[in-house]
DNA sequence: CCAAAATAGGATTAAATTAGTCTTGTTTTA
DNA sequence: TAAAACAAGACTAATTTAATCCTATTTTGG
């Protein structure tokens, strides 16, 4: 499976508070986690992951949380996976070809070098706001 | 990452039948295993899955071995992954909803079955001899 | 007819990755 | 200054993937 539960939990997070952000902007792990029914610990560090590539902005302290700073219209899939997992890979081979024992071009590269460009970019067109209003929830 | 080393074994495997396939048509997994550096015994595995999808057919005893038995240039990329591990899946929750903990729609379900459609379609184009005429070896 | 060379298939083990937790510390505000 | 929040690194647990082991069974040449 190429997408993580993180990942996962990463996005709906972001569509949780994208849709619930028309009274205030600052979220507590501890909501944000009840309401999708995940561990608390588990999400901030996920928070944290986003924090530091700058999608969100986290606030220490009472009255803390996070906050989305990145347009959430700028924010896509490609984003949050790379914050949280790094970007995913068909094979690891297409960024590292070092982990190969063979020294020889075996075939598959051309073509998972075009198949994962085609995901990248599908990854790409999907923003948050896209999700948010898809999302039923 | 989506394509397992089992996986790659069995591509790479096939290739080398196909391109090894004007004198002789049965190969042990001694000499496919040996020419690819990988171990005999796993390989042994991999070969029994794709026998048991009737991509190759297994004659055991003294003169034994493997054999492909399906049209060289029907066989996909998306054929060996079904047989070797089950159809490569973006996220498990494409093929069962069951898995998600939530009631609702998360948004990226439209999404990823398009994307997972998409990928599937890239790995049906591919088959073992367009891979075997790119491969240098 | 039997020994050697193959595959079959189930059980098991080992390694790697992913998921989740714990602990200690810092910041903020009422 | 205590309570409520996040930060960050170490750690543990669970799952998945990779690989091996062991006991058949089949085939063929001598």
């Amino acid at each position: 499976m190429l997408i993580s539960q993180a990942n996962d939990y990463a996005v709906r997070s972001l569509i949780y508070i994208v849709k619930n952000s028309q009274y205030k902007k600052i979220f507590t792990t501890k909501e944000v986690a009840e309401k999708l029914k995940i561990s608390r610990i588990f999400l901030a560090k996920i928070f944290q992951k986003l924090a530091n590539k700058g999608l969100i902005n986290s606030m220490k302290g009472v009255k803390g949380g996070v906050m989305i700073i990145k347009d959430t219209d700028k924010i896509t899939l490609y984003d949050i996976f790379e914050a949280v997992d790094g970007i995913p890979v068909l094979r690891k081979c297409i960024y590292n070809r070092k982990i190969c024992s063979l020294n020889y071009d075996c075939g598959m590269n051309k073509f998972f070098n075009k198949t994962q460009k085609l995901l990248e970019n599908e990854l790409k067109k999907v923003t948050i706001v896209n999700l948010a209003k898809k999302s039923n929830y």
